[in-house]
DNA sequence: TCACGTCAAGCAGAT
DNA sequence: ATCTGCTTGACGTGA
């Protein structure tokens, strides 16, 4: 069991995802960002190891506009080395990598314009991870997208849209039920047609579920993922207090984190604490895990 | 230096 | 009809 947490740490006095405007745009300018938000994504991974937080999500904006139409230059061959070099010291560290393209990154949307943009997306997410020499074990998670009126038949529209994926993609793509549209019954259903991985969302799952306990949940989730995708991810986070349902809280609860450890024994997963504090709820959850001798055994 | 309007893009649910 | 949240706040103009 690895703990994780999401693209960002504010310890550190570094940003890894520094963009700018698209109507700013210059290859310089993109090409400061990459070697910024490299450097960074670097200096956090060794932050990570040396606090025993082995798993993290990659900013989708590491490469600013990567997919977009004003992005022409070969920012691949500029950093070839440099994502290699990162890439091996993940490999050395045995880091468990992710990413999540942004909600416009929407494979099942009936206008195929917003398909293509998104397909381009996830190319470039699969880039980079193949940049940095990553297995398949390194997974890119995407929602199933819009209900547009009619569920099931967008639900038939993501599996034959995933169809058209190119392999890069297809072997790294995950998909996690959402807070408001699908369940994670519905990507299970998904999952038995495509064979894609189910990434299971325990906050999301609280909001929107067909009524399945965290215990059956994981263990359902976890039977979709083979060896070759490594052991099933999970997202965590809570609700923040006082503020409407759905919105992620502050700081992590251990005691609450804790229970839910109990609740989902006895399986193994690796969870990403979507968490606003980011790291300092991590180094939380880590040290829960390391001295109650109830998960010392993970 | 700081405040704050806005940022490439979509959708759903709340107000 | 308009706003908010989501991947993740933060860019950058104007005072």
């Amino acid at each position: 069991m690895r703990i994780g947490y999401p693209c960002l740490n504010w310890t550190l006095g570094c940003k890894g995802s520094k963009t700018f405007r698209i109507a700013s745009y210059s290859d310089n300018r993109l090409i400061e960002s990459i070697e910024n938000n490299l450097d960074c994504l670097l200096k956090m991974l060794e932050f990570n190891v040396r606090n025993n937080i082995f798993f993290f999500r990659l900013s989708s904006v590491l490469v600013p506009f990567a997919s977009h139409p004003v992005c022409k230059y070969d920012w691949q061959r500029h950093f070839r080395k440099t994502f290699l070099n990162i890439g091996n010291f993940v490999k050395k560290n045995k880091i468990r990598i992710s990413m999540h393209p942004d909600q416009f990154t929407l494979i099942n949307s009936p206008d195929k314009n917003i398909f293509n943009r998104s397909h381009k997306e996830l190319s470039y997410h699969a880039r980079v991870l193949d940049l940095m020499g990553l297995d398949s074990t390194a997974k890119i998670q995407i929602h199933v997208g819009g209900v547009y009126g009619d569920k099931q038949k967008s639900i038939d529209r993501f599996i034959y849209r995933f169809h058209k994926l190119d392999n890069i993609i297809r072997k790294r793509l995950v998909v996690e039920n959402d807070d408001s549209s699908y369940t994670l019954k519905n990507c299970l259903s998904i999952s038995a047609k495509t064979r894609i991985p189910v990434l299971f969302d325990v906050f999301h799952h609280s909001l929107n579920s067909s009524g399945e306990s965290i215990h059956d949940a994981i263990n359902v989730a976890l039977k979709t993922w083979k060896k070759k995708d490594g052991i099933l991810m999970v997202d965590y986070s809570l609700q923040k207090k006082g503020a409407r349902a759905g919105s992620h809280a502050e700081s992590i609860n251990i005691k609450s984190f804790k229970s839910f450890l109990e609740k989902s024994k006895p399986y193994d997963f690796d969870i990403m604490l979507e968490i606003k504090d980011k790291e300092k709820s991590a180094l939380k959850a880590v040290k829960a895990l390391r001295t109650d001798r109830r998960f010392v055994k993970y």
